[in-house]
DNA sequence: TTGCATCCGGTACCTGGGTACAGGCTTACC
DNA sequence: GGTAAGCCTGTACCCAGGTACCGGATGCAA
């Protein structure tokens, strides 16, 4: 009957406790063995399932994604399921495009500091400006909803 | 008496009515002039300002930066205010941390599918892994709720 | 002057990823 | 067996950045 209570996996994975019972709702987390009087008593792969699911935040998946990752790895008996190979292929791409897209960026601020232009409305009504407004603005739509990654 | 009616605004700066209203809120767009009836009539610049605010969140900056940004610009009769260019240096460092990360990232997906892992959770277990969950699950937290650009 | 498209303000809701709080029960240690 | 720390459920709230809906008023062209 022996575990890790919920306090220790949240820990020892660096995460609130509040975000175990989180994922777990969100089913992420499998709903783990209970005490007698009903607390949560987790095998040590839990914790390796919270590491894992940060990675995979880190790595641009969404929760929903890292859900889908995680039960396709579960019942693989059958089929492969096109799973976590094809996907992290599919994501690799968005953060190739992603970072085209941030270099384009960067590229346009070096521009605007070098320019030394300082205010941006009357800046962007003259064509000395080296910020391209109307590109810019309506950039690649590129990766639909996924990929801000960490950032909050 | 004329400027454009808030519909034409909306439609040639490319974003939905509300969201004009909702910048007005924010203190992004200067409340316009209103017609007899109440009607809200935008001069033109007023598309140029949103073009500007949406590339400005391209960018990287958020809505309240923005509004930092615009408003610098505007009452800039005195001091420069430390405006536009020091700040545009200051995101330009966050975007290159940013693309740092992503090539990290980038480098461990392409890693991920050339080992041909499979199951994120026993692939994670063994040290065949190359995905470095540890390091990566832990990440900078670097730029602090800028830079997730687009993406929605 | 009629009729329809548009706009008004206000308020409520959405997504994603959590976090906080209240009030009560369990566990662990002395 | 007492007591403090820890955990339980449920519900509400947070952030950013919008979007949707409502009933009523306006604008404009025919």
């Amino acid at each position: 009957m022996t575990g890790l209570r919920s306090g220790q996996v949240a820990d020892a994975a660096g995460v609130n406790l509040q975000t175990l019972r989180y994922y777990e709702r969100r089913g992420l987390l499998a709903e783990p063995d209970r005490s007698l009087g009903g607390h949560r008593l987790y095998p040590a792969e839990a914790v390796t399932v919270l590491k894992v699911i940060k990675a995979a935040q880190r790595l641009g998946f969404t929760l929903d994604e890292v859900a889908d990752l995680l039960a396709a790895g579960g019942h693989r008996h059958g089929r492969p399921d096109a799973g976590l190979r094809q996907r992290a292929q599919e994501k690799l791409a968005e953060v190739e495009a992603k970072i085209g897209d941030l270099q384009v960026i960067a590229g346009t601020l070096r521009a605007a500091v070098a320019a030394g232009c300082d205010d941006l409305v009357t800046c962007a009504g003259r064509p000395c400006c080296p910020i391209p407004f109307a590109t810019i603005a309506s950039a690649p739509p590129a990766d639909e909803g996924a990929l801000d990654a960490d950032s909050r």
